[in-house]
DNA sequence: GCACGGATGACAGCTTCATGACAGCTTGGC
DNA sequence: GCCAAGCTGTCATGAAGCTGTCATCCGTGC
């Protein structure tokens, strides 16, 4: 799950960055709506994190070229005080979510959580599969009732193949869920690393994580 | 699907032909407008990517040339900048899409598959054929609702017969759609392989290739 | 029956993937 | 601020299976 974050005070955005990478999310940041539109150009995100405030326009002009443009990926919108105006305005333009600066860095995320959710079409953010309990939001595994301990970026890509159950992913779009910008040079190999890995945690889960030779990987149940 | 990439950053083709010979197109690349010509000559095209800014001129100038020599065939124009003059000049001489560089490689693919599929009448990405159930964008293969193993050339072959559905298709053309110049060493006995393993796979699905002795093959319902 | 185009099984080469070991770095505890 | 523990990503090696060639067999039309 990739995030941007439109944000030019850098000490917030890098704080949200951090936060954000702790729960499983895979971030970008852009300090202006230059830069914001480079990066959206470039890359799809599964939401974006707008502040209203920057130095070279204001957000909502960002929001309402992107909805213009046909873009549907879920915005949240950082508003600098509780002006009603401001905030109706930007739902109008197309705002999903909004929260009032400064914000709770938890209540972020799991307001992203709930965004980017909705764009997977999922109801909540706990899945069962086979014996697999996979929470999002808690960041918990269990397989068989015994809670298994993941790292971030085990749940992050076991979040990705959740999310995108029963099709083949190939390695390029789990690379780029995973990884932001910053760590591009990265190996490819890493994701096969992550596969062997998650394969381990879930194994006797009676969910598997199929490989498709020159395609990419598969999860789904077993048989 | 063969695709004629007109790009002189080799990084760029480069990437953009290993992603996409992923997602089950054949890529040649061009760095040059000479080049692009003389490709787009000898063989035709599912859809063509091509840069404006190239060593010996823009590539407005060929997709104009093209566009008079009454070839239709779906080009995607990549722009350096967000310069929305370039990007209006290129649409007004006949581009069917444009992409701001740098792009991310799975939105070349989602918009190609969208050219090919609109050039192939197609609605959507999913087909059902009797009891076929195929999905060119999760790499998907379902027969009688079990779900069938396919390696990514024998994808790519089914995609291209079920786009000609109905039609007979020369294995000439098979063989264009399925390798590049690069593989143009490959012995015309392949699609033949290729035919037959598919047809195990398909079996019992109601879908028949037949083959038409000296002229090609065909994809149809069975009966 | 003969010739030619096509079908198909077997196989070797090569790309792609799996996985263990390890070094660097981050994180959290004290 | 230090130390320990564990997470991360690189590398190397070996396995797996996709790919295309070859040889042989089939079947169709003349």
């Amino acid at each position: 799950m990739r995030i941007l974050i439109v944000e030019d005070t850098s000490d917030v955005a890098e704080a949200a960055s951090a936060s954000l990478g702790r729960a499983g999310f895979a971030c970008d940041i852009a300090p202006t709506l230059a830069d914001a539109r480079a990066c959206a150009d470039i890359t799809g995100y599964a939401a974006i994190v707008l502040d209203l405030n920057l130095p070279d326009g204001t957000g909502r002009d960002f929001l309402r070229d992107r909805r213009r443009g046909g873009d549907l990926t879920p915005v949240l919108v950082l508003t600098a005080q509780f002006s009603v105006e401001e905030r109706v305005g930007a739902l109008n333009e197309g705002a999903d979510d909004y929260l009032v600066k400064p914000f709770d860095l938890r209540e972020l995320e799991a307001r992203l959580r709930v965004l980017t959710r909705r764009e997977a079409g999922r109801a909540e953010n706990r899945v069962r599969l086979g014996s697999l309990d996979f929470d999002a939001g808690a960041q918990s595994l269990r397989v068989g009732g015994a809670a298994v301990t993941a790292t971030r970026r085990e749940l992050a890509l076991l979040n990705l193949l959740i999310a995108n159950r029963g099709r083949i992913m190939p390695k390029e779009r789990l690379f780029d869920g995973l990884f932001g910008f910053e760590n591009a040079d990265v190996g490819t190999n890493t994701i096969e690393l992550y596969v062997a890995r998650l394969r381990k945690k879930l194994s006797g889960s009676g969910v598997v994580i199929e490989t498709h030779r020159g395609l990419g990987y598969r999860l789904d149940l077993d048989g």
